[in-house]
DNA sequence: TGATCGTTCTTACACTTTGTCACAATCAAT
DNA sequence: ATTGATTGTGACAAAGTGTAAGAACGATCA
């Protein structure tokens, strides 16, 4: 195998990992560039503001140190994706050569460390692991991507919403914090954009989570999660297993 | 930036490169591994046969000699997601760590040729370039990934076809092939789960672009574009303008 | 060569999910 | 308090789905 070190990030399960980590450009990329970092420089946005737009050349990597980015991409006839929700540690503006294929928008007042895509080069040139880390970094981006991709062309809008809380979720466990209590940093727009959704849709959603009783919904930006396991088992479980047709094997 | 050879792809532009290349493990990496191919044995599948299955330890990068591949995962429930078709050139298996997330799937006889990850390992650790290399690889096959989240997750299912024939068109004239003259080498199925539609819409989106006079059918697996710029204006030209709210940037 | 079987593709119709539109409610900031 | 932005909710429309039936195609075998 390839991996040296950032190997299976033991993701709970197929299913929620769906929506966990990914980001054009933004990951985890262990210690590599702990060292470098304090030579980049700091810079600071308020909500809404852009880190970097689409079409912007590529010049910097940057570490969120505080604060939100949501990275996201357009058609010129308003119709978004957004492609992750990067939080404190995340880097973002990774994998892209030459110029952004997609924009970084802070969703909250946000503090980032930029650092040379140059730096980062030099690196390569002095030490090859970094060179694989990256391409792992970049991997399990892929990865992340691919279940995104998954999720949006697959699922339902419940199984969406759902997968995407408790995604959110995990997140705050790995993180040592209360994997009950969900603050989100972005709107509802966002999330739509992010699912591929509407906003109505979402809405809805979280509605009758609400009424089901599965989560708490406190002034629209924090989320109390109630019933996890039937919030995991509405992601696959809800339709059982169709005809197996299609691909040949066995299921 | 960070590329050195495999800079912007002049691809077509945003929304026709969409669903051009891309691929869980699949890449175009330029010469770089020129010199180690020879080493690797070949092997041949018939169709339907599979390379690698989603789960199996990726223990080998394969390039494809002769055939067609079709990469993709599953829900346990049938529910199965097509992440990218490779074509004679193409590499499967990058991008994978530990185990491959996604299965690959010849959709016709293919040759391959087995190149061992080891191999890989110990040619980065040689030669800095190719860790760089093969990041910008993945980087590429990332930025596929995230467009064909755009397509699946916004465009419409005539949109998403159109978009889906102008990329296979533009994949032959890469290749110095006929541009109006289209073989799909895989089934409605695969497309349909490409691009997150059902086998009856696409078969009714392909009569729909038949009787309006775009395309020519014939035996279900030789396309004839008749008309580019129509389908290519179906892309994204079909919604005008809308509502530019959201996120504030200007359009 | 022709008949049969199985697969893939096409088409039609009823149905469901989601999107659209309109408006009320809430919240933040001036 | 007023404005503007965001969120929530309902009625309606539309796009796409699922089912089902039939047609076309290819493979196998006599």
């Amino acid at each position: 195998m390839l991996a040296t070190g950032t190997t299976s990030t033991t993701s709970p399960s197929p299913s929620t990992r769906s929506l966990s980590s990914s980001a054009l450009g933004r990951a985890r990329t262990g210690d590599v560039f702990a060292d470098q970092l304090d030579a980049g420089t700091i810079r600071t946005f308020n909500s809404k503001e852009h880190i970097y737009c689409e079409g912007d050349p590529a010049t910097h990597v940057y570490r969120i140190e505080a604060g939100h980015v949501c990275i996201y991409r357009m058609l010129p006839d308003g119709r978004r994706q957004v492609v992750d929700f990067a939080y404190p540690g995340d880097f973002v503006g990774l994998g892209a050569m030459g110029e952004h294929a997609a924009g970084a928008q802070a969703t909250s007042r946000t503090r980032v460390r930029c650092l040379p895509v140059q730096a980062l080069h030099d690196i390569i040139r002095l030490d090859a692991r970094v060179g694989l880390k990256l391409y792992e970094a970049v991997s399990h981006e892929l990865l992340a991507a691919r279940d995104l991709l998954f999720t949006v062309s697959q699922r339902t809008a419940t199984e969406r919403l759902a997968g995407f809380l408790l995604s959110l979720s995990h997140r705050n466990a790995r993180r040592g914090e209360d994997a009950r209590e969900i603050v989100l940093p972005m709107t509802r727009a966002d999330i739509a954009d992010f699912l591929g959704l509407t906003i109505e849709t979402v809405s809805r959603t979280f509605t009758k989570f609400r009424v089901e009783g599965l989560i708490d919904l406190e002034q629209c930006v924090l989320v109390t999660i109630k019933d996890a396991s039937a919030l995991s088992e509405l992601i696959d479980g809800g339709r059982e297993q169709r005809a197996l047709g299609r691909t040949g094997i066995a299921a």
